[in-house]
DNA sequence: CGTTACATTTACGTTAACGTCAAGCACTCT
DNA sequence: AGAGTGCTTGACGTTAACGTAAATGTAACG
């Protein structure tokens, strides 16, 4: 038999925006996207720990700006959704590549960042001369 | 006989297209957004060298996942056009922003190429549990 | 029971960064 | 002169990730 468990720790949609600064229309937007997948008690999502969990993973997903698609499949391998070999092989590989496509570009902005400095540095002696000069 | 214009210093459009790997669309975009001003000979663009060092940087930035808009800002700071006190001032704080944010997300790279460095590690023990299993 | 306060679905609007025609010059070769 | 090619300027189409508005539902409060 199913307990409907009373200390079900399940949020509201507002409690989630309010939560994880997300609006509505984002948390149904990842719904339709499959990406969620909240339970309904008479028409009203409630989120569980899982799918709060799951949200967490989707924003940090997009910091590093994974389309929503991506994230989806990675999502897959995170809760290690593949259950067949060839499913599991397949995401393995996927994350295989996203490893080092992450990984290239954090070698880039190292690159980008030393660059960067550096322009500010010259930026830095221009702005000193100024008002140097403007003694 | 053709003249190969022995002082050609600039470039066509499709030499830039070959060159730098886009269409004639995104020069012409980049223009219309004031990101590049290349010289026009009779209705004709002309890519000088200084054009191809901006586009250059423009999909550098690119890469980085910075807005065209941004670009256009940070393309300010890199040709010191700050020519009064003010305007530099303005281009070296968008510089300091900038650099925090790149830092920043450099650091969170490199967490999220750690967790899914790990959960890789875990996907291969599952693949190779499988595979013995197959045996 | 009516009102207030959210929820839900449906659907059109928005922005960025181009893609994709369409129609017309301007050459150059034949 | 005619044909072909490349370049030009519109101008509408496209995708992602939501925003925003309208119409409707429902739950709790007094």
């Amino acid at each position: 038999m199913t307990i409907i468990d009373p200390s079900a720790e399940t949020l509201t949609i507002r409690e989630m925006c309010d939560t994880y600064q997300v609006t509505a229309r984002t948390l149904r937007f990842y719904e339709a996207k499959e990406l969620l997948a909240p339970i309904r008690s008479r028409s009203k999502r409630l989120y569980t720990k899982q799918d709060r969990a799951r949200l967490q993973l989707i924003l940090r997903g997009k910091r590093f700006g994974f389309s929503l698609e991506d994230i989806r499949q990675l999502l897959d391998m995170y809760n290690r959704n593949g259950s067949n070999q060839a499913q599991l092989a397949r995401t393995f590989d996927l994350g295989q590549d996203r490893l080092a496509q992450m990984k290239a570009q954090a070698a880039e902005l190292q690159i980008a960042i030393a660059e960067l400095e550096e322009e500010l540095q010259g930026a830095s002696a221009a702005l000193a001369a100024f008002r140097a000069a403007a003694e």
